[in-house]
DNA sequence: GCTAAAATAGACCGATAAGTCTATTATTAC
DNA sequence: GTAATAATAGACTTATCGGTCTATTTTAGC
């Protein structure tokens, strides 16, 4: 099990901060490559299937994150009221200290190629069903699609942040 | 005052339409000439700002459209509750008709440039505040956050609709 | 240490992007 | 009718896009 590229990570981390902050089409190869030091070669030996298989990644990647955030205040929160209001914490300072700019790491990209791009389409479903999945858990007295619906207002709490500032 | 050339309102909706469905900076100027019908001469002639101008031009006519239909909603329900129970109906038919591929004509677009245009981003700034003051106006009773509140589920319960269709 | 494979490196390529420019055609004012 | 202006028309320019290609360097197995 030798160790992966030195490149791989950082240029999966380039592309979740750059597709978050300015979107899918808008960002470039040469972009990402810029911002994670690695050089054209290496990013297509590590992703043969170019920009749309890094776009899958990115997804997964991202969503995993948030994923495992949810799932660490799950496990530390007494209750799903509790969890719930520990969550919303954590929005709030997140969407604040970014000065109103933060967003959801995955919106931006999802919607832009939910039509182009089942791989990355798919990717996004497995990461929004997981959270909402999570959610329902935390939750465990409340109906079927709660959690659902909780996604939905923090989804559309972000567009606004950002948009209204 | 003569009539406003024949392709400029075409042009716009064809902005709309496009932006709409695969974003912003995946729509080329060319896909809009080509889908309006219109020459390149005309669509630099009417929007000397080019596609900036144009993007801020779609938002504020696609939010205007929700707007107008918003507004016909309120004067035809007999109360708040009729008025949720109409546009959320109407909401439903929307997205199922397009086979799950129907989202916010304006969220995609402004998650992408909500960075780099303010232009376009406060041309949605005013479609989103005169959603939930619509809103809020129908509901009478609530309180004010009610709006934004509706405005973020619906945004969230698109995303989650195009991308787990 | 030698060899095979993995990873790094960046020059290069055709396609396409937004935007400019110079004409030509309608339209309006008088 | 004629002059001035608005609108239409599309060829053209420059820059950048994603992706390919051939090398070189590094790593792992023996």
């Amino acid at each position: 099990m030798g160790r992966r590229g030195k490149h791989r990570e950082a240029i999966v981390g380039a592309a979740v901060a750059l597709f978050r902050d300015r979107g899918y089409a808008n960002t470039g190869i040469a972009d990402i490559l810029a911002r994670s030091g690695a050089p054209k070669g290496s990013l297509y030996h590590h992703f043969p299937g170019g920009k749309e298989q890094l776009g899958a990644e990115a997804v997964r990647s991202a969503g995993q994150v948030v994923t495992d955030t949810l799932r660490d205040l799950v496990e530390k929160a007494k209750g799903g009221p509790e969890f719930l209001a520990a969550y919303f914490d954590l929005l709030a300072l997140w969407v604040e200290q970014s000065d109103y700019r933060a967003g959801c790491p995955i919106a931006t990209i999802l919607l832009e190629v939910a039509g182009d791009s089942s791989a990355i389409r798919e990717a996004g479903a497995e990461a929004l069903k997981a959270w909402a999945t999570l959610i329902n858990e935390a939750m465990a007295s409340s109906d079927e699609s709660f959690g659902s619906l909780a996604v939905s207002a923090v989804e559309g709490a972000f567009l606004q942040s950002r948009v209204l500032r």
